[in-house]
DNA sequence: CGAAGGATTGATGAGCTTCAAGGATAGTGG
DNA sequence: CCACTATCCTTGAAGCTCATCAATCCTTCG
C-alpha cells in the first residue's frame, strides 16, 4: 500500500506511537481506496449509515438540503479527515456528503470502529479527541453564523481553512488553493452568493484579501486575523493531554 | 445515594444492560453531587479543562463571549446531560457554562472518562453515541441559523426543546416549562431580544404558540411542527444499532 | 464557437437591529 | 404593607445589512 493511501495512520502517528495491532486496526480503515470524481456524492441524507470513510485525497463537504431548494453546508473535509463521525449515532445519515474536487476515499464499515473501541483504548481516545475537534469547529461556526457580520464571516472562514490546511501541510504560505466557489462559501456561511462576491470585492479593495479563481492570497495574515476576529484556540489539538491521562492507567475500578 | 443523583446510570440503562463494573464506573461520575444556584458559572472560557460534569438537576447552557459584549449560546443542557463532552479535547475550556435554573451537578475528573475507555467498550460506545447526538443537535442548529427566518428559528428551537424534554420526561404535554428569557433565546438563535419578542407576538396572534413567563403552550403541535419545518430525525437515538455491532464482537483483529 | 458555470454590479426592498420609552412582574427592605 | 428596584417584556420609529432579481461579463471546455 502506498504511503499516500495511509494518511490516517500517518495522522494518528502524529499523536501517539502505534504498536502493531493498532497500526493494523487503522490500516483496516484504508484497505479499499477508491477514486472519486469532482462533485460525486459519497452518500445522501436518509440513506442507511453503515459505512464511514477516510478522505485520503481531495476535498469534500457535508450538507443538509432544505425544502425550498437551498442548502446549508455543515462541514468541509480535508485530506486525512474522517468523514461521517458526526453522523454516527443514527441509523440513517443526517447529511449528504459530496466531493469538492476529485480525490481518493476509503470506505469502511462501522464495525471497524467498534472493533477499535473493544481493542485499543489508545486509539479510542484519539478518535474521541478527533470527534471533539470536529465539534469545536462546528461550535466556532455557530458563533460565526450567529454573531458576526458577512465581512467577519467570510474572513473568519478563510482563516479557519488556512489554519487547518497548514496543520496537515506545514509548508503553506499566505497564498494557497481553496477550491470553493462563491456559492459554496455562501452555503457554508448562510449568505447569498451575491453578497459573498461583494464582500470579497470589499476586502480586495482594502488590500486585505485577493482571490482569483480558487487561489487565495492574504498579504498580511495578522491584519487579516483581526478583521476576522480570529483566534486559533479552538483548533489547537491537545490530544496528548487526554492520552497522558489514559496512559496513566485507570484508577483501580474494574481492572481489565 | 438517592436515585435522583444517579440519572446518568438511569440514562445509560435505557440504552443497555449494565453489569456491576459498568454501573460502578458510571456511578463514579456522580459521586460528588453539589447544589448550584441559578446563574452560577460551572466553568469559564480559557480555564483549565480537567473536569466535566453531570447535570443531575436543573438546566444549563454553554456560550462564547464576543469582544463587543454579545455572546452566542452553543448548547442548552437538560437534566441527565453530560456537560463538557464537546469541550473535551483542548486543555482549556472553549466555552463558558452557566446555570439557567438552580440545580445539582456532579463534577468528575477527565480520567474517569479514560478509565471507561480502557475498561468498558460498551460504555465507550454509548458515550460516543451521546457525543454524536450532541453534535447532531449542533448541526441542526447550524442549519437553523444559516437558512431559516426568525419565525422558523424560534419555532424550530421550541420544537427541539419540547422533543428533548419529552425523551427524559415522557409525561410532557403541549404545555411545558421553558426557563429561558427572551434574551437567552436571542443568544441561542443569533437574533436580537427585541425581535424574539416580536416573533412571539406574531405566533401568539396566529394562535400557534402562547408563552407567559416561562410557560409554553402549543395548542396544535402538528401545525407548529410545520411552521418550524421541524423533523425529529436528528434527535432519534439509535445507540442500540452501534451497540449491536460492538457486541457482535470484533472481526478477528487484535484479540483482547 | 457556442454553451455553461462562475463572478460582478446595480437597483430595490424585506428582515432584522438598534435605540428609546413605557408597562408589567417579582423580589427587597423599610 | 408599600414604595423601590431590577428584570423582563412590549411597542414604535428609523436605518442598515443583506437578499433577491436581473443583466453583463468572463472563463473554461467540449
Amino acid at each position: 500500500m502506498l504511503d499516500r493511501d495511509r494518511c490516517l495512520v500517518r495522522n494518528f502517528k502524529y499523536y501517539c506511537a502505534l504498536d502493531e495491532t493498532e497500526a493494523e486496526l487503522l490500516a483496516a480503515l484504508e484497505k479499499t481506496p477508491q477514486n472519486v470524481s469532482n462533485a460525486q456524492m459519497l452518500w445522501e441524507e436518509n440513506h442507511p449509515a453503515d459505512t464511514l470513510c477516510v478522505l485520503s485525497e481531495g476535498w469534500a463537504y457535508s450538507y443538509r438540503s432544505m425544502d425550498d431548494g437551498t442548502r446549508q453546508i455543515l462541514n468541509i473535509f480535508l485530506p486525512g479527515d474522517l468523514v461521517g463521525l458526526g453522523d454516527l449515532s443514527p441509523r440513517r445519515h443526517l447529511t449528504s456528503v459530496a466531493m469538492l474536487t476529485e480525490g481518493v476515499i476509503c470506505r469502511f464499515p462501522l464495525t471497524n470502529l467498534t472493533d477499535i473501541f473493544t481493542t485499543s483504548p489508545k486509539l479510542t481516545t484519539v478518535l474521541f479527541s478527533l470527534a471533539g475537534q470536529q465539534q469545536a469547529i462546528m461550535a466556532e461556526r455557530l458563533v460565526n453564523m450567529g454573531r458576526r457580520t458577512a465581512r467577519e464571516k467570510v474572513a473568519h472562514f478563510i482563516c479557519e481553512m488556512h489554519l487547518r490546511l497548514s496543520k496537515t501541510c506545514p509548508n503553506i504560505t499566505h497564498r494557497f488553493n481553496l477550491p470553493l466557489s462563491q456559492q459554496v462559501l455562501a452555503d457554508v456561511l448562510g449568505l447569498s452568493a451575491v453578497h459573498v462576491s461583494r464582500t470579497f470585492s470589499e476586502l480586495r479593495e482594502e488590500g486585505l484579501l485577493y482571490r482569483e479563481r480558487n487561489r487565495i492570497n492574504i498579504p498580511d495574515l495578522k491584519a487579516f486575523y483581526e478583521v476576522a476576529n480570529f483566534s486559533d484556540a479552538y483548533l489547537s489539538d491537545s490530544v496528548d493531554e487526554l492520552l497522558k491521562m489514559s496512559e496513566k492507567g485507570n484508577n483501580g475500578v474494574g481492572l481489565r
